[in-house]
DNA sequence: AATTGTTTACAAGGTG
DNA sequence: CACCTTGTAAACAATT
Protein backbone atom coordinates (compact mmCIF):
# COMPACT_ATOMS: atom_id res chain seq x y z
CA UNK A 1 0.00 0.00 0.00
CA UNK A 2 1.60 2.60 -1.04
CA UNK A 3 1.57 6.40 0.96
CA UNK A 4 -0.21 9.08 -0.27
CA UNK A 5 2.25 11.60 -1.60
CA UNK A 6 5.46 9.49 -1.69
CA UNK A 7 5.27 8.17 -5.15
CA UNK A 8 9.18 8.56 -5.60
CA UNK A 9 11.12 5.18 -6.18
CA UNK A 10 13.28 5.84 -3.19
CA UNK A 11 10.37 5.65 -0.48
CA UNK A 12 9.01 3.04 -2.11
CA UNK A 13 9.50 0.19 0.36
CA UNK A 14 12.85 -2.32 -0.45
CA UNK A 15 11.53 -5.86 -1.32
CA UNK A 16 14.09 -7.32 1.25
CA UNK A 17 12.98 -8.98 4.30
CA UNK A 18 13.80 -7.49 7.53
CA UNK A 19 16.17 -10.76 8.01
CA UNK A 20 17.92 -9.71 4.37
CA UNK A 21 18.57 -6.20 5.56
CA UNK A 22 20.15 -7.45 8.48
CA UNK A 23 22.29 -9.75 6.80
CA UNK A 24 23.20 -7.25 4.12
CA UNK A 25 24.48 -4.72 7.06
CA UNK A 26 26.23 -7.38 8.75
CA UNK A 27 27.60 -8.55 6.02
CA UNK A 28 28.60 -5.27 5.05
CA UNK A 29 30.48 -4.91 8.13
CA UNK A 30 34.35 -5.21 7.89
CA UNK A 31 34.05 -7.72 11.29
CA UNK A 32 30.59 -9.39 9.80
CA UNK A 33 29.47 -8.36 13.10
CA UNK A 34 27.12 -4.90 14.06
CA UNK A 35 25.77 -3.50 17.15
CA UNK A 36 21.78 -3.13 16.33
CA UNK A 37 22.29 0.71 16.36
CA UNK A 38 24.84 0.34 13.16
CA UNK A 39 22.41 -2.46 11.85
CA UNK A 40 19.55 1.02 11.92
CA UNK A 41 22.17 3.04 10.41
CA UNK A 42 23.03 0.76 7.63
CA UNK A 43 19.55 0.22 6.83
CA UNK A 44 18.30 3.81 7.28
CA UNK A 45 21.23 5.05 5.23
CA UNK A 46 20.17 3.27 2.45
CA UNK A 47 16.78 2.52 2.41
CA UNK A 48 14.97 6.02 2.96
CA UNK A 49 11.83 4.02 3.33
CA UNK A 50 13.21 3.11 6.54
CA UNK A 51 13.81 6.73 7.40
CA UNK A 52 10.24 6.79 8.80
CA UNK A 53 8.08 4.67 11.07
CA UNK A 54 11.36 3.97 12.91
CA UNK A 55 9.77 2.39 15.88
CA UNK A 56 7.32 -0.03 13.83
CA UNK A 57 9.98 -1.74 12.11
CA UNK A 58 13.07 -1.29 14.65
CA UNK A 59 10.97 -3.53 16.87
CA UNK A 60 10.23 -6.29 14.24
CA UNK A 61 13.67 -5.88 13.00
CA UNK A 62 14.89 -6.96 17.21
CA UNK A 63 12.24 -9.09 16.62
CA UNK A 64 13.75 -10.76 13.92
CA UNK A 65 17.38 -11.03 15.29
CA UNK A 66 15.95 -12.61 18.63
CA UNK A 67 13.60 -15.05 16.98
CA UNK A 68 15.70 -16.28 13.52
CA UNK A 69 18.81 -18.80 14.84
CA UNK A 70 20.39 -17.25 11.93
CA UNK A 71 21.43 -14.28 14.04
CA UNK A 72 23.68 -14.75 16.86
CA UNK A 73 24.18 -12.05 19.39
CA UNK A 74 28.18 -11.73 20.17
CA UNK A 75 28.85 -10.14 23.39
CA UNK A 76 31.37 -6.84 23.59
CA UNK A 77 34.42 -7.36 25.27
CA UNK A 78 35.93 -4.93 28.12
CA UNK A 79 37.58 -3.16 24.95
CA UNK A 80 34.18 -2.64 23.38
CA UNK A 81 32.17 -0.50 25.34
CA UNK A 82 28.81 0.38 24.07
CA UNK A 83 25.33 -0.70 24.58
CA UNK A 84 24.17 -4.15 23.64
CA UNK A 85 25.82 -6.65 21.70
CA UNK A 86 27.05 -7.53 18.45
CA UNK A 87 25.10 -9.51 15.98
CA UNK A 88 26.52 -11.78 13.78
CA UNK A 89 25.30 -14.30 10.83
CA UNK A 90 25.65 -17.76 12.02
CA UNK A 91 28.21 -19.24 10.64
CA UNK A 92 26.31 -22.08 9.33
CA UNK A 93 23.84 -20.15 7.39
CA UNK A 94 25.72 -18.99 4.31
CA UNK A 95 23.34 -20.57 1.82
CA UNK A 96 20.44 -19.03 3.20
CA UNK A 97 19.37 -17.23 0.12
CA UNK A 98 18.78 -18.30 -3.36
CA UNK A 99 21.30 -17.90 -5.52
CA UNK A 100 22.82 -15.39 -2.89
CA UNK A 101 19.76 -12.76 -3.85
CA UNK A 102 18.47 -11.15 -0.69
CA UNK A 103 15.38 -11.27 -2.06
CA UNK A 104 14.76 -14.94 -1.34
CA UNK A 105 15.25 -17.20 1.24
CA UNK A 106 15.64 -20.30 0.75
CA UNK A 107 14.44 -21.78 4.04
CA UNK A 108 14.37 -21.25 7.06
CA UNK A 109 17.87 -21.47 8.87
CA UNK A 110 17.46 -23.78 12.44
CA UNK A 111 20.41 -24.50 14.22
CA UNK A 112 21.02 -28.23 13.99
CA UNK A 113 22.41 -30.10 17.13
CA UNK A 114 24.79 -32.48 14.67
CA UNK A 115 25.87 -29.46 12.59
CA UNK A 116 29.55 -30.17 12.59
CA UNK A 117 30.30 -27.66 9.89
CA UNK A 118 30.56 -24.66 12.46
CA UNK A 119 30.16 -24.06 15.93
CA UNK A 120 26.18 -24.32 16.34
CA UNK A 121 26.42 -22.80 20.06
CA UNK A 122 26.66 -19.14 19.63
CA UNK A 123 29.47 -18.95 22.40
CA UNK A 124 31.43 -21.02 20.01
CA UNK A 125 30.35 -18.97 17.07
CA UNK A 126 30.95 -15.63 19.01
CA UNK A 127 33.95 -16.85 19.35
CA UNK A 128 34.87 -17.76 16.11
CA UNK A 129 33.84 -14.66 14.57
CA UNK A 130 36.01 -12.41 17.20
CA UNK A 131 39.02 -14.28 15.93
CA UNK A 132 37.62 -13.83 12.43
CA UNK A 133 37.63 -10.20 12.90
CA UNK A 134 40.93 -10.03 14.85
CA UNK A 135 42.42 -12.06 11.86
CA UNK A 136 41.11 -10.05 9.66
CA UNK A 137 41.55 -6.88 10.91
CA UNK A 138 45.14 -7.71 11.44
CA UNK A 139 45.94 -8.85 8.03
CA UNK A 140 44.49 -6.12 6.83
CA UNK A 141 46.24 -3.67 8.72
CA UNK A 142 49.95 -5.73 8.45
CA UNK A 143 49.78 -5.82 4.53
CA UNK A 144 48.96 -2.12 3.24
CA UNK A 145 48.33 -2.45 0.00
CA UNK A 146 48.22 -5.85 -1.16
CA UNK A 147 46.45 -9.02 -1.05
CA UNK A 148 45.84 -10.29 3.16
CA UNK A 149 46.36 -13.60 3.45
CA UNK A 150 43.04 -13.35 4.43
CA UNK A 151 42.12 -13.93 0.70
CA UNK A 152 43.47 -17.38 0.47
CA UNK A 153 41.72 -17.96 3.22
CA UNK A 154 38.48 -16.83 1.49
CA UNK A 155 39.24 -18.52 -1.37
CA UNK A 156 39.12 -22.12 0.73
CA UNK A 157 36.22 -21.18 2.42
CA UNK A 158 33.68 -18.93 -0.02
CA UNK A 159 35.12 -20.96 -2.88
CA UNK A 160 31.68 -21.14 -4.41
CA UNK A 161 31.28 -19.55 -7.74
CA UNK A 162 32.31 -16.37 -9.65
CA UNK A 163 28.73 -15.55 -10.30
CA UNK A 164 27.28 -13.01 -7.64
CA UNK A 165 23.51 -12.66 -8.40
CA UNK A 166 22.66 -8.75 -8.60
CA UNK A 167 21.36 -8.85 -5.28
CA UNK A 168 23.69 -10.85 -3.43
CA UNK A 169 25.57 -8.65 -0.80
CA UNK A 170 28.97 -7.66 -3.06
CA UNK A 171 26.32 -6.20 -5.44
CA UNK A 172 24.51 -4.55 -3.35
CA UNK A 173 27.13 -2.89 -1.34
CA UNK A 174 29.37 -2.52 -3.85
CA UNK A 175 27.69 0.73 -5.01
CA UNK A 176 29.20 2.40 -1.75
CA UNK A 177 32.64 2.63 -3.99
CA UNK A 178 31.13 3.50 -7.48
CA UNK A 179 31.30 6.48 -8.91
CA UNK A 180 30.07 7.51 -12.31
CA UNK A 181 33.26 7.37 -13.95
CA UNK A 182 34.52 4.47 -12.91
CA UNK A 183 36.28 6.06 -10.35
CA UNK A 184 35.76 4.22 -7.11
CA UNK A 185 36.69 5.44 -3.97
CA UNK A 186 33.68 7.17 -1.46
CA UNK A 187 34.14 11.05 -0.98
CA UNK A 188 33.68 10.71 2.77
CA UNK A 189 35.90 7.81 2.95
CA UNK A 190 39.74 9.07 2.63
CA UNK A 191 41.48 5.70 3.50
CA UNK A 192 39.57 4.19 0.42
CA UNK A 193 41.84 6.08 -1.84
CA UNK A 194 44.86 4.37 -0.14
CA UNK A 195 42.90 0.76 -1.04
CA UNK A 196 43.26 -0.18 -5.01
CA UNK A 197 40.98 -2.64 -4.00
CA UNK A 198 38.19 -0.61 -4.74
CA UNK A 199 38.55 -0.54 -8.28
CA UNK A 200 38.66 -4.15 -9.05
CA UNK A 201 35.88 -4.25 -6.93
CA UNK A 202 33.91 -1.65 -9.08
CA UNK A 203 34.69 -3.78 -12.39
CA UNK A 204 33.18 -6.36 -10.65
CA UNK A 205 29.77 -4.78 -10.06
CA UNK A 206 30.14 -2.20 -13.21
CA UNK A 207 29.04 -4.99 -15.63
CA UNK A 208 25.83 -5.82 -14.33
CA UNK A 209 23.81 -3.06 -14.34
CA UNK A 210 20.28 -1.28 -13.86
CA UNK A 211 18.91 1.16 -11.39
CA UNK A 212 17.73 0.81 -7.86
CA UNK A 213 15.87 3.41 -7.21
CA UNK A 214 14.69 1.73 -3.37
CA UNK A 215 18.61 2.18 -2.01
CA UNK A 216 21.14 4.84 -1.77
CA UNK A 217 24.49 4.26 -1.34
CA UNK A 218 25.60 6.30 1.73
CA UNK A 219 27.90 8.46 -0.04
CA UNK A 220 24.45 9.97 -2.02
CA UNK A 221 23.11 10.48 1.24
CA UNK A 222 25.49 11.44 2.95
CA UNK A 223 27.34 14.18 0.84
CA UNK A 224 25.83 16.83 -1.75
CA UNK A 225 27.74 14.87 -4.49
CA UNK A 226 25.14 12.26 -5.70
CA UNK A 227 26.32 9.54 -7.34
CA UNK A 228 24.28 8.94 -10.90
CA UNK A 229 22.26 5.77 -10.49
CA UNK A 230 20.93 5.90 -14.21
CA UNK A 231 23.18 4.07 -16.10
CA UNK A 232 24.42 0.71 -14.24
CA UNK A 233 24.27 -1.13 -11.53
CA UNK A 234 21.89 -4.20 -11.08
CA UNK A 235 21.33 -6.46 -13.87
CA UNK A 236 17.59 -6.32 -12.85
CA UNK A 237 14.97 -6.51 -15.91
CA UNK A 238 11.87 -5.76 -12.99
CA UNK A 239 11.53 -4.71 -9.44
CA UNK A 240 12.91 -7.75 -8.14
CA UNK A 241 13.68 -9.72 -10.64
CA UNK A 242 17.16 -10.23 -11.85
CA UNK A 243 18.32 -11.06 -15.37
CA UNK A 244 19.95 -14.09 -16.13
CA UNK A 245 23.51 -14.40 -14.75
CA UNK A 246 26.48 -13.56 -17.08
CA UNK A 247 28.23 -16.46 -15.60
CA UNK A 248 26.97 -19.33 -13.42
CA UNK A 249 29.05 -21.77 -12.21
CA UNK A 250 26.35 -23.67 -10.00
CA UNK A 251 22.82 -23.35 -10.21
CA UNK A 252 22.22 -23.39 -5.89
CA UNK A 253 25.31 -22.45 -4.97
CA UNK A 254 25.54 -20.14 -2.23
CA UNK A 255 26.36 -16.61 -3.83
CA UNK A 256 26.62 -15.13 -0.70
CA UNK A 257 29.79 -15.25 0.69
CA UNK A 258 29.87 -15.94 4.06
CA UNK A 259 33.70 -15.69 4.80
CA UNK A 260 32.91 -16.12 8.09
CA UNK A 261 31.43 -20.02 7.79
CA UNK A 262 34.54 -22.76 8.14
CA UNK A 263 35.00 -25.76 6.42
CA UNK A 264 35.87 -28.92 8.46
CA UNK A 265 39.14 -29.07 6.66
CA UNK A 266 39.41 -25.55 4.87
CA UNK A 267 41.03 -24.00 7.61
CA UNK A 268 44.81 -24.97 7.96
CA UNK A 269 46.06 -21.81 8.91
CA UNK A 270 43.27 -21.33 11.30
CA UNK A 271 43.35 -23.09 14.48
CA UNK A 272 40.91 -22.60 16.64
CA UNK A 273 43.40 -19.99 18.93
CA UNK A 274 44.43 -17.63 16.47
CA UNK A 275 44.41 -15.02 19.47
CA UNK A 276 48.28 -16.00 20.03
CA UNK A 277 49.20 -14.29 17.19
CA UNK A 278 47.27 -11.50 17.89
CA UNK A 279 46.62 -11.00 21.19
CA UNK A 280 49.57 -8.05 20.96
CA UNK A 281 47.31 -6.08 18.60
CA UNK A 282 44.04 -6.65 19.87
CA UNK A 283 43.63 -2.71 21.55
CA UNK A 284 43.79 -1.33 17.62
CA UNK A 285 41.56 -4.00 16.63
CA UNK A 286 38.55 -3.52 17.78
CA UNK A 287 34.93 -4.27 15.58
CA UNK A 288 33.38 -1.24 15.89
CA UNK A 289 35.45 2.35 16.42
CA UNK A 290 33.90 3.46 19.61
CA UNK A 291 32.91 6.64 18.66
CA UNK A 292 30.73 5.90 15.70
CA UNK A 293 27.90 4.36 17.50
CA UNK A 294 26.53 7.90 17.89
CA UNK A 295 27.75 9.87 15.93
CA UNK A 296 25.44 11.35 13.11
CA UNK A 297 28.58 13.35 11.35
CA UNK A 298 30.53 11.12 10.50
CA UNK A 299 29.26 8.11 9.26
CA UNK A 300 32.58 6.86 8.00
CA UNK A 301 33.10 4.19 9.85
CA UNK A 302 36.60 1.86 9.38
CA UNK A 303 33.73 -0.68 8.43
CA UNK A 304 32.34 0.70 5.73
CA UNK A 305 35.98 2.33 4.43
CA UNK A 306 37.04 -1.85 3.80
CA UNK A 307 33.24 -3.03 3.78
CA UNK A 308 33.48 -6.52 1.42
CA UNK A 309 36.26 -5.59 -0.12
CA UNK A 310 37.84 -8.83 0.81
CA UNK A 311 35.23 -11.38 -0.52
CA UNK A 312 34.35 -9.07 -3.72
CA UNK A 313 37.90 -9.06 -4.27
CA UNK A 314 38.21 -12.72 -4.80
CA UNK A 315 35.33 -13.08 -6.57
CA UNK A 316 37.74 -10.96 -9.09
CA UNK A 317 40.59 -13.20 -8.56
CA UNK A 318 39.06 -16.20 -8.90
CA UNK A 319 37.28 -15.02 -12.26
C1' DA B 1 14.87 7.10 30.74
C1' DA B 2 16.27 5.16 26.70
C1' DT B 3 17.96 1.38 24.43
C1' DT B 4 18.38 -3.37 23.72
C1' DG B 5 16.72 -8.02 23.78
C1' DT B 6 13.09 -11.78 24.45
C1' DT B 7 8.83 -13.62 23.98
C1' DT B 8 4.02 -14.27 22.67
C1' DA B 9 0.35 -13.54 19.66
C1' DC B 10 -1.90 -12.77 15.47
C1' DA B 11 -2.72 -11.72 10.54
C1' DA B 12 -1.49 -11.97 5.77
C1' DG B 13 0.53 -14.08 2.05
C1' DG B 14 3.07 -17.76 -0.27
C1' DT B 15 3.85 -22.63 -1.18
C1' DG B 16 3.41 -27.62 -1.69
C1' DC C 1 -5.79 -26.83 3.30
C1' DA C 2 -1.91 -27.12 6.29
C1' DC C 3 2.28 -25.26 6.94
C1' DC C 4 5.71 -21.82 6.73
C1' DT C 5 7.51 -17.16 6.44
C1' DT C 6 7.10 -12.53 7.30
C1' DG C 7 5.50 -8.32 9.46
C1' DT C 8 3.52 -6.11 13.27
C1' DA C 9 2.11 -5.16 17.98
C1' DA C 10 2.84 -5.50 22.56
C1' DA C 11 4.45 -6.75 27.11
C1' DC C 12 8.24 -7.27 29.68
C1' DA C 13 13.14 -7.79 31.36
C1' DA C 14 17.84 -6.36 31.25
C1' DT C 15 21.27 -3.09 30.46
C1' DT C 16 23.50 1.35 30.01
Amino acid sequence: MPRPGRNTYSDQKPPYSYISLTAMAIQSSQEKMLPLSEIYKFIMDRFPYYRENTQRWQNSLRHNLSFNDCFIKIPRRPDQPGKGSFWALHPSCGDMFENGSFLRRRKRFKVMKSDHLAPTKPSDAAQYLQQQAKLRLSALAASGTHLPQMSTYNLGVSQTSTFKHPFAIENIIAREYKMPGGLAFSTMQPMSAAYPLHNQLTSVGSHIGTGWPHMYSSSMIDTTTPISMGNSDYSVSAYGVPLKPLCHGGQTLPAIPVPIKPTPTALPGLPTHIPAILSNSSPSLSPTSPQTGTSQSSPATPSETLTSTPTALLSVAVH
